[in-house]
DNA sequence: CGTGATATTGATTCCACTCAATATGAGTGG
DNA sequence: CCACTCATATTGAGTGGAATCAATATCACG
C-alpha cells in the first residue's frame, strides 16, 4: 500500500470505504507536490481556482482581511485536510489561504479531480463530508466568538485542535504543537493577543494547561472539554456514519433510461470526462 | 407552467441551467407540501434525516441552543431556500430548525433526491452552490460577530436580508417585512435585546433605516452598505461564474424561455409579501 | 379593555480592548 | 559567546462598548 504517498487516497480511505477499482483509480492521480514556507500564500481571494491542495505537512489557515486592517480567521488546516473543495464549481477562490508553518503540499487539477467526481460516489460523498465538517467547525467558531466567554472560547478551540490531532498523534502524548501565535489565536477567537495572553494565564492558573511556546499540554481535557462546553460529535459523527450507510451510493431501482439518456447527453460534453454517474460497483 | 407547484424545480432552474431531461425529472418528483406555523419545530439536532426540505412560504432560521439557556441563531432561512443538503450523507439534523412566521414547506424524500442526484450533473451543482452559500453567509456572520460594532453588523444583517430578498421583491420598493423580533436579531447577531435596540434607534438617527414593528425601509442602502462594509458577492458570484463556466454541469442549449419565465413568474408571485411575516398573522 | 409579547429608556456593571512599558526568546552576525 | 534585532509574549493602568438589571411603554390580539 503506497497510501502515505498519495494523500488524498490517505484521507479519502479514512473516511469512506473505498472499492478496488477507487483506489485503483485514485492512486493513478497525478499530483504535484510542493515544499511551502510559513506565511506563504496558497492562494487570495478572487484568484481564479483550478486545482485542490492537500496538506501534506505544516498548517496552514484561511482567513479574511478586512479593510481596517484586522483580520478574520476562518479555519486551520491540518496535514491531510483537502482544501478549495467549494471552489470546485465557482473557480474562484473565497478566501485567502496561507500556511502557518513551512510545510509540503500537494495540488491535484480540477480536471483530475473531475474525472474521479464522476466516477465515484464515494469519492464524492467524502469530499462533501469533508465539506461538511469545515461547516461544523464554522459554526462551532461563531458560538464561541458569540456566545462563549474569552476563557471557554480559548478552552474550546483547544479541545478541537486536540481532537482533530488526536488520530495523528501517536499514542496519548498529551501535548502537541500549536504553531498559532496569539495574534492568530486572537484573529481566529476575535479577541486581542494582549487577552489571549490573560486567558491562557488564566487556564494555566486552574491547572488546566500548560503552554511555553508553541508548546501545548493539555493538563485535564475532561475539565477543559467541561468548561468549554465541548462536544467532539461535529468532528467525527459523520465518519461513523458513512462507514455504516453508504451513502449516496444508489440504493434505489433507478430510472435506467433516464441515466440512459443523460449519458448520451454528457456525450456532447466538451471536458469529456470518464462519464456519468457510474452506478457501478 | 407548473414551476410555481415545484419548489425545487424552482430553485435549482434559476441557479443552473438545465437540460429538458433534467427539467422533466425534477418535474416528475415526488413531494408533500404542507403548512406550518410560526413556532413549529421542522426538525431537533440529532433527528435522523430522511428527507430535504424547501420553503416555499414564510421564513425559518436554523439554531443552537446553548445550556446556559442562550441561543445561536445560524441561518435564517426564506422561500426558496432549501435545507438540509448537508445531511443527506450523515442521515442526521445538525441543528434546530424551526419555523419564525406561518409558512409552507415541502418535502422530498431522500431517496428521491439520491436518484436525481445520482442523474444529474446540474442538480449535484445546484446543490453544492447553494451549500456554498449557506457556508459564505455563516463566514459573513462571524466576521460580524467577530469584527464589526453593533452598528456595522446590524447594518450587515439587513444588507444580506435586503440582498436576499431582492430578487423575489417586485421592482425597487424599499422596504420589507423582517419577521424577526429584537431577540430573535441578538441571538443571530451575538448581542443583547437592549442593544438591538439602541443600535436601532443609531441607525435611524442617521437616517439609514426606518423600521416600524416588523417592516424595514432601508432609507440609503448605499450608505449602509458602507457602513457595513457588505458586499453581495458571497451571495451570487456562484451564480454569476455558474453560468459561464458551468463547471460539472452539463454544458446545454440553455432552456432561455425557461428562465424567462420563470422570471415573469415570480414577479407575479402571489403575496409577494401581502400575508407572509407577522409572526402569526 | 386587559393580557402577554415585544420594545424602549435609564442606571449601573463588567469583560475585554487599548495603550504603553517591559520581558522573553529565536535568529543573526560580529 | 555575546550583542543586536525582531517577533512574540507578559503585565499594569485606564477606557469603553455592550451586558445586565429594572422600570415603563407600545403593540397585537383575543
Amino acid at each position: 500500500m503506497r497510501n502515505a504517498t498519495n494523500p488524498m487516497l490517505k484521507r479519502l480511505s479514512a473516511l469512506v470505504s473505498l472499492t478496488d477499482g477507487e483506489i485503483e483509480l485514485l492512486e493513478g492521480l497525478t499530483f504535484e507536490m510542493r515544499k511551502v514556507t510559513a506565511g506563504e500564500w496558497l492562494w487570495h481571494e478572487g484568484d481564479s481556482a483550478d486545482s485542490l491542495l492537500v496538506i501534506s505537512e505544516g498548517w496552514g489557515c484561511s482567513a479574511r482581511y478586512l479593510s481596517d486592517g484586522s483580520r478574520q480567521l476562518f479555519a486551520t488546516y491540518l496535514p491531510g485536510d483537502i482544501l478549495g473543495i467549494f471552489e470546485l464549481l465557482s473557480g474562484i477562490r473565497r478566501n485567502d489561504v496561507s500556511m502557518l508553518t513551512d510545510g509540503r503540499v500537494c495540488e491535484y487539477s480540477y480536471s483530475s479531480i473531475f474525472t474521479l467526481l464522476n466516477a465515484s460516489n464515494s469519492v464524492r460523498s467524502a469530499l462533501f463530508v469533508i465539506a461538511n465538517q469545515h461547516q461544523a467547525m464554522l459554526a462551532e467558531r461563531l458560538v464561541s466568538v458569540a456566545r462563549r466567554n474569552a476563557r471557554e472560547s480559548l478552552a474550546h478551540f483547544l479541545c478541537e485542535c486536540r481532537a482533530r490531532l488526536l488520530e495523528f498523534l501517536p499514542d496519548d502524548v498529551d501535548g502537541f504543537q500549536l504553531p498559532l501565535s496569539q495574534q492568530d489565536l486572537a484573529d481566529a477567537l476575535g479577541m486581542s493577543t494582549v487577552h489571549i495572553s490573560r486567558t491562557f494565564s488564566a487556564l494555566a492558573c486552574q491547572g488546566l494547561v500548560r503552554r511555553q511556546h508553541f508548546h501545548i499540554v493539555i493538563l485535564d481535557p475532561q475539565r477543559l472539554a467541561e468548561m468549554a462546553d465541548f462536544d467532539d460529535h461535529y468532528l467525527n459523527c459523520d465518519k461513523r456514519i458513512l462507514t455504516i450507510n453508504k451513502p449516496i451510493s444508489l440504493p434505489e431501482p433507478v430510472a435506467t433510461e433516464w441515466l440512459a439518456s443523460l449519458k448520451q447527453d454528457s456525450k456532447s460534453r466538451p471536458s469529456a470526462e470518464g462519464d456519468e454517474p457510474t452506478a457501478s460497483s
